[in-house]
DNA sequence: AATTTAATCGTAATGATTATCATTTAAGAC
DNA sequence: GTCTTAAATGATAATCATTACGATTAAATT
């Protein structure tokens, strides 16, 4: 979603266009691939815009993802944020050492066949992390990673974004 | 995993067998259908134990996930944690209102094709959120679940446990 | 029973997130 | 352009979950 369109998207649902949350939107739009942190997205405006509150960022926050303008998730111990790269469904592949997430084609959803009858389905949730080639060079696996129940899965070829 | 296993697999490791140990396991084992919180962990065993503290607990949990004891979600704005129904790599249909898993027969990495090379797969998280037949009745959808982007899936039949 | 050291307790500290309320400012009306 | 008003913000304090610390307890081994 270009930045125009999603400021008009904001103002038909009633929100007024301010500063902050300009920078705020803008910022996340710089990022969309990959998730960041509220402390990244503080620090980073509060070095132009030193007055900055946490409350306004967290306020925002919030407010773009009720909206369903933002995804959230939480791994390596900390919860992220960010606007999809893309309108259309799809799940990431999230590299757990700089965030970058990497469009994946496949949703499990359609092979899903044991959802019995009285059972509301309201969201899904599919990720696959790990390392991505940029960060395997020269970085360690984090801590918690290698902690956790892994899966063993052999993968193979070609992401995207 | 029965308890006596369990315990022996812990010991076996060089963990102690400590009274607040075995209570906090025996907990988990009595609820290995759903996710509980670290609070709730912490208010039942304080009926019968009122010097448990929140120490020995965070660290029991954690020590237990480090070494794949229990599993880690985060649904509802709070972190949950269970041992495993079954020693089986599966997923999970989850209710988000009682907490309760409902295990799934299909696992989606062996259809994940797109994986580039360089790329190193650590983990995969695969969750299907709803409300399950049992809280349907009497309850209605969690604010933050109907507020987020929803996906639009029909689903069918059958769950196990 | 004595020894060793992991595990615990109690408390304080931290860090992320949320609440309060006075003040500011975007958006629409005039 | 000015006025109005209600949403949004900033500053601060409060809350909540989680972690750290140091002294004490107790499991496991001798």
């Amino acid at each position: 979603m270009q930045r125009e369109e999603f400021f008009e998207s904001l103002k038909r649902k009633g929100y007024r266009l301010t500063g902050r949350r300009k920078e705020i939107v803008d910022f996340l739009l710089s990022q969309t691939d990959r998730y960041i942190t509220a402390k990244e997205l503080i620090e980073h405006l509060q070095k132009r815009h030193p007055t900055l509150s946490f409350e306004t960022v967290y306020r925002n926050l919030h407010t773009l993802r009720d909206e369903g303008f933002i995804e959230e998730s939480r791994f390596a111990g900390e919860t992220r944020f960010r606007i999809p790269c893309c309108p259309t469904h799809h799940h990431h592949f999230v590299c757990i050492s700089c965030g970058r997430t990497y469009v994946m084609d496949h949703c499990p959803m359609p092979a899903v066949e044991d959802i019995p009858e009285g059972f509301t389905v309201l969201q899904h949730r599919f990720e696959i992390f790990g390392i991505c080639a940029g960060c395997r060079q020269g970085r360690e696996i984090p801590d918690w990673a290698e902690s956790r129940t892994p899966t063993e899965v052999t993968s193979s070829t070609c992401p995207k974004h």
